[in-house]
DNA sequence: GCCGTTTTCGGCCCGACTGTTTTCAGTCG
């Protein structure tokens, strides 16, 4: 499947010509590479049937250069552009406020190839002098370079919502703000943001934007007009802010939740339908038909209401929808830890904080003994704590473990103390870099062994710290189905594991799941929401997530 | 370069903002 590659050439194509100021070829080759990347067949198999032109956006030329491509390993003018401009484009135009144009001539001009080189240049004073450039680009350069280095220009979705979450409250509060709404990415729920995204509609747009920029926390304001403003947060990401009328709410918001491939697609359905989708609403020639509420625009160009959270492109324009799992149906928490492992609350204090967020249950799944660091239990401990738990009467308290998958499949606890528990789950915690032969058979023999229910945060990923074990994902889900072994999503931020993409597979798998949120302090059972949307974001439904089970169900199923 | 209920030529999404310029290009979303 050589798909991706296509489309990254085609794409990068489009790019070199629109640094030459070619008028249309780079959306042709934009759309080609779209088009390439979201289709299900083998690019290869199409081009051995001759079949490169049903492809939307690929036409002769374009069919040509793939040809060329699958042939000969390359295409002669992608070939020739990058002699011609031998940049690292992705990493230059990655800085906020550089383009392909300007990096084109901050190569003609100072032979600025990489961000190494930008960085030198930006430092020596030499990019201020030259035309069309100044003072402020060159600073702006600097800080963005600065920006990059730090935190890679992203921040996970749990640590930026609180912060915007202040601000949209603060904002709702304004008499002049007469509706708002999170756009963008954090309303899409993304795993990780490039900045917050609020919009408002309001009667006296410039007190807003006033008040905007001088609420606290606001270290610098890049830009403030009319319509939309845009600041820095002392945190260190940016939040911009949209103003719009009225009648244009639903289609802005719509508009600027994106993702950019869902607009791409929702515009050519409007076209498709002769009609005409922007940020101010869908037109019928110059006639505006709807554009107050999102429901209403879709309904327009013939959709149904598509939650934020599908929103990607993945098929959601195409497929029947599912009927996402909502918070609302979460009964309860059953990866928790106590006071009796490394956690700071007593099992008491988590389960009436269980019972306050208006759950069923709560499963206290403490550390098991491999696990020194974290105080894991042993045999002895787990038994006596179960007579601890069954004392507890104010709410109801389930005990599993979370006992540790050693290197060879077996785990720390003893199957004769693990049969006693109400359910166990299990998880890697050590010796992270196998094969991935080697992992995914360790995993799978823990999936077999009959105690074992749940398999904590599965890939062992940490967002943007460390990489999934290397693991033959498909065979993981079919031993989960036949051994109805439950797969965990991981409510923390850092974690998010399962991933949306593999809640998705999961659940195409029939394999079920459960979002729990690894609490070791009670009020990290807040974070079930982050779970929940990424279970959303993976199409699950509630059927498919263990813990809307009420209690008796739950546990038959454990 | 692609595409077609505006159909084989002529249009392709486009407005806001910044920083540079001295009326606009580049970038972003």
């Amino acid at each position: 499947m050589r798909n991706k590659e296509v489309s990254k050439i085609l794409s990068n194509i489009a790019r070199f010509l629109a640094m030459d100021n070619v008028a249309f070829k780079p959306q042709a080759y934009e759309r080609a590479a779209l088009g390439i990347e979201s289709m299900e067949e083998d690019i290869e198999n199409l081009y051995s049937e001759k079949k490169l032109k049903t492809i939307p956006g690929v036409g002769e030329g374009i069919a040509k250069a793939i040809e060329e491509y699958l042939k000969t390993g390359t295409i002669r003018i992608y070939e020739e552009y990058k002699k011609k401009l031998p940049i690292d484009l992705d990493a230059l135009t990655a800085l906020e406020g550089l383009g392909a144009k300007r990096a084109r001539v901050l190569y003609q001009k100072l032979k600025i190839r990489s961000i190494k080189d930008l960085e030198r240049a930006a430092k020596n004073h030499k990019i201020a002098p030259v035309f069309g450039f100044g003072e402020k680009t060159e600073k702006n350069i600097l800080e963005g370079i600065q920006f990059l280095k730090r935190d890679k220009g992203r921040f996970l979705l749990g640590d930026i919502m609180p912060t915007v979450k202040d601000v949209f409250d603060r904002l709702a509060s304004l008499k002049e703000v007469k509706k708002i709404s999170l756009a963008g990415s954090l309303r899409r729920m993304k795993e990780t943001i490039g900045d917050g995204d609020i919009l408002i509609v309001s009667t006296f747009p410039s007190k807003v934007v006033n008040a905007f920029i001088n609420f606290p926390g606001v270290e610098k304001v890049w830009a403030k007009g009319s319509t939309k403003a845009s600041v820095r947060m002392k945190e260190g990401f940016d939040i911009d802010l949209r103003i719009v009328p009225a009648k244009s709410y639903g289609s802005a918001l719509q508009y600027f939740t994106g993702s950019k491939d869902h607009n791409i697609r929702t515009r050519l359905r409007a076209m498709e339908k002769g009609l005409k989708l922007n940020e101010y609403g869908v037109f019928r020639g110059s006639k505006m038909i709807a554009g107050r509420t999102e429901k209403e625009v879709y309904s327009a160009i013939g959709l149904p209401f598509i939650p934020p959270e599908l929103r990607e492109d993945h098929g959601e324009l195409n497929f029947p929808l599912p009927s996402l799992v909502e918070m609302k149906d979460i009964k309860g928490d059953l990866h928790c830890h106590s006071d009796w492992d490394g956690g700071s609350d007593s099992i008491k204090d988590m389960a009436s904080y269980a019972d306050s967020l208006g759950y069923e249950y709560l499963g206290i799944a403490d550390h098991t003994k491999f696990l020194r660091i974290e105080h894991g239990l042993d045999e002895k401990q787990l038994l006596k704590q179960r007579e601890a738990v069954k004392k507890i009467t104010s709410f109801k308290v389930i005990q599993g473990c979370e006992t540790n998958i050693l290197t060879n499949g077996t785990c720390d606890i003893k199957d004769s103390v693990l049969s006693q528990l109400d359910y166990v789950i299990a998880g890697v915690h050590s010796q992270m870099k196998m094969t991935k032969e080697e992992m995914t058979d360790r995993i799978i023999r823990a999936m077999k062994n009959p105690h074992i229910d749940i398999i904590a945060h599965p890939t062992g990923r940490l967002i943007q710290r460390r990489d999934e074990f290397l693991l033959d994902f498909d065979k993981i889900l079919r031993a989960a189905k036949e051994t109805g072994t439950i797969l965990e999503i991981n409510s923390n931020p850092l974690r998010l594991d399962l991933k949306d993409v593999n809640i998705r597979r999961a659940r195409e798998a029939g394999v079920k799941m459960v979002i729990n949120t690894d609490s070791h302090q009670k009020e990290q059972m807040e974070l079930m929401e982050y779970g929940v949307a990424q279970a959303r974001r993976g199409w699950a439904e509630k059927k498919d997530i263990v813990n809307t089970y009420s209690l008796n169900k739950l546990l038959e199923c454990l």
